[in-house]
DNA sequence: CTTGACCTTGCCCCAAGGTCAAGGTTCGAC
DNA sequence: GTCGAACCTTGACCTTGGGGCAAGGTCAAG
């Protein structure tokens, strides 16, 4: 016969697990000894011991309880459930762990994959880390906003991409960020900028017109998410 | 700007725990629009996913807190050892599934692999269920009181099940419990079990002489541990 | 005969949220 | 322009699976 720390051991459970368990009446009390001690069995034991296998399979106490005296067919089906479970939970801790290692750096974890593509493309074309930084924000605005749309939208910007000469717009708006907002260049960029959309609208008429400063709209209330520069810019391509 | 719902379904935690966060100082309350709702920017995002990534990982929250204004090189030694933490789990789960397989049959989780062996040798010898039974609890039982004294033992015992003549002798034993205590056969088996052991004596003459009924003394305050035949056995071999 | 290791009950405490209540807000449809 | 559904707000209590501590009683060894 066992006192309660022998089957603690025995079992790899604390003495306040047992005693939650007999709380529980997952695990019947035993008959005490003369001075009040409880006495355990083997049978004791071995209920423990499926008791706290099944816990450590993540499955609540009060389903244990039920688990211990179903029939074995319901208990076979409960097992497979469980196992199902637990295979469940290792593929989702190893994409946990996947994530993790995503924390030391990245984007990857905040935007879509197509957006880390492209935010990948815009690093490799030697866009500031300024403009990076607002590129990402926008996109995971977009994104939480309105999934599909940014869906659509990142589709139609990369394509834009793969041409040069956007590119090279794209990169000189960048540039204008910190130009003084009476640079002799922002009207002619403006003129540029406003040729090159007047030029490719009729490829892409279906959908509304996006520019390099879209990420204005998204991060609009942001700090640093405009620049004098720019707004003389924006005024300038509008009227 | 995002409503505390949309930041919810984007970094796939709900409402609650966004809030909950909030209590506990790991992300930062965000202005309220004019309504007094929450209104929240890209950076909330990035750092909720953040927390999310964390939280997934099992880290405490408090020290998610801690981790999150971290030096670079802090966080890159907390992230190993969450990992490897994660790679522990992912291995535990897995010793838990096994575990569970076995949940559906067999003694294996109860006791020893040694006695495990030795109970499946018994069952292969024809061992009555009511004496595996008997073994079984009264393993467990001197397993869980004294692990060292029971590894010594069952090594001896296997030792002892490869002689024909004592499994022989085992079997008798077995059969003996339902006789009736005054079967004429009884006292032949009593003393060619006495003369048996005391042939085999000299040569385990560092232990102390374990018989058949070993079992007996584990599991005396066992329902069925005992019969009249057996104890009338008991008293021959005394004598 | 004392000391340390065990056992007893009872109570409160923890994390990490979930749930409910009792409202105020906003948005799209009619 | 107003209605209902779907949001948002705070606050207070509930849950799971125990952990910790208090305030004792018990037991075995030196």
């Amino acid at each position: 016969m066992l006192t309660i720390g022998q089957l603690a051991d025995y079992a790899g459970v604390t003495i306040k697990a047992i005693r939650h368990y007999h709380e529980r009446g997952l695990l019947a009390e035993p008959d005490r000894d003369s001075s009040g001690y409880r006495r355990y069995t083997a049978e004791h034991a071995i209920k423990l011991v499926k008791i706290r296998t099944l816990a450590h399979a993540g499955v609540p106490l009060a389903r244990i309880k039920d688990l211990l005296d179903a029939d074995p067919d319901t208990l076979a089906a409960a097992i497979a459930e469980i196992d199902h479970n637990l295979q469940d939970r290792i593929a989702r801790l190893r994409r946990t762990r996947d994530q993790l290692a995503q924390l030391r750096g990245g984007d990857r974890l905040f935007v879509s994959a197509e957006v880390a593509d492209y935010l990948d493309d815009l690093r490799e074309l030697g866009v500031s880390e300024r403009q990076m930084h607002l590129e990402r924000d926008g996109w995971i605005l977009m994104q939480t906003a309105s999934p599909e749309d940014a869906c659509l939208w990142i589709t139609e910007k990369r394509e834009l991409m793969t041409n040069p000469e956007f590119c090279a717009l794209y990169l000189e708006h960048d540039a204008a960020y910190d130009w003084s907002p009476s640079d002799p260049r922002l009207p002619a960029l403006a003129d540029r900028t406003r040729n090159w959309f007047t030029k490719h609208h009729s490829r892409s008429e279906t959908h509304p017109v996006r520019n390099p400063t879209i990420a204005r709209l998204a991060t609009q209330s942001q700090p640093g998410a405009s620049s004098p520069a720019w707004d003389r810019l924006a005024q300038l391509m509008k009227g």
